[in-house]
DNA sequence: ATTATCTATAGATCTATAGATAATGC
DNA sequence: ATTATCTATAGATCTATAGATAATGC
């Protein structure tokens, strides 16, 4: 049964996001190809005839989460997305989580065109939670932003990817995610001040 | 063909250890017991005699790689091992490194057990690389000193997974490394100070 | 007699493909 | 006529188990 050409297009668009989310969740080889199109509604034959591979569809999911992620940006300022970034709530949740901590170990042992959306996904982090959109060869004061804001998501990412690694509900999880989001917001007000 | 108590003993600490190794380097869903035990130099049969379930062998593995860095560790002073942690070498070896910075995404989505091997993960790393070993509650100095190493260690665990998850021998990949390497050896150098 | 390892296999998955079906769009 | 989705399946994996084999250790 065929469907329209834009309801094609928007059943390719439901299954990417459906995977973006199941892939944070489960990780890349979690979720089997009719698992995925069966939570999108659709039996998992008619799946290569909108991707080439599962791989392909990893490339696509990654940049559909890193999207959501960025929106999600947008809509809060620096303090708040330090605080969410940092949340137990984002921490439990990895379905609709940062894309970049749920995935970036599976995502190292992926095919160079899933890294490169990763690399992207670094850089919005560094835009989003660290506010530092700025040349790797600029002047010597933007110089010193860059590298303030890789330090700042290199905490964040690590403290929430090991918060994760903890058992749930423990105080060791809970210190981690503590002590970096007091970390990042105290970096973030003597920043402002500078 | 029976073996000798003390082959059998040995036997079953290889399979741990090759285990720890291709985990680290393939993921826990990348390693099949059949692959492991090829690996190991026995046919795939043989597993269940020493392990309950490849869940069960993980939290082995973890712990034996875990050890494996504690030893590491002390062989070197701070500097050594903020170098050799955060360094292109570490990076590109995951089969021999940081079975935490490795394993942590895996570990989120594994049971109670595998996860409380890396909690004591987490406190080795406290220990190791940041020199952190202390109490939750003890006097002021001292949490402070425990919450500096888990800023340390986040830092450095989120510098490797991310460069990891960048694409091989890129820029960014190298500059998250470096600057994050910088970063740590001066907190380093200004702590001895204080 | 016990048991560590082996061979062989069950039963369930996995990715990917082939061909049927039915609705679009010429 | 084309094609998005479906049904069905190929071929390769996966974890786990059953029973045979052969060497230990009583």
């Amino acid at each position: 049964m065929k469907v329209t050409n834009a309801q094609m297009q928007a059943n390719r668009a439901h299954i990417v996001k459906t995977a973006s989310h199941l892939f944070r969740e489960r990780g890349y080889d979690g979720v089997g190809i009719a698992d995925l199109m069966g939570a999108a509604g659709f039996t998992h034959g008619g799946f290569y005839k909108h991707f080439g591979s599962k791989a392909d569809l990893m490339v696509e999911a990654a940049r559909c989460g890193i999207a959501q992620g960025d929106a999600k940006a947008e809509s809060l300022d620096a303090q708040g997305i330090v605080n969410y970034y940092l949340s137990r709530k984002h921490r439990d949740n990895r379905a609709d989580g940062c894309t970049v901590a749920a995935l970036s170990g599976d995502a190292a042992r992926q095919p160079a065109s899933t890294k490169e959306a990763f690399a992207a996904g670094v850089e919005s982090l560094l835009e989003g939670l660290a506010g530092g959109k700025c040349a790797k060869d600029g002047s010597a004061r933007e110089r010193d932003l860059r590298h303030q804001s890789i330090e700042t998501i290199a905490q964040a990412v690590g403290a929430l990817v090991l918060s994760r690694a903890c058992p749930d509900d423990s105080s060791l999880a809970d210190e981690i995610l503590e002590v970096c989001r007091a970390a990042a917001l105290t970096k973030l007000s003597s920043s402002a001040e500078g």
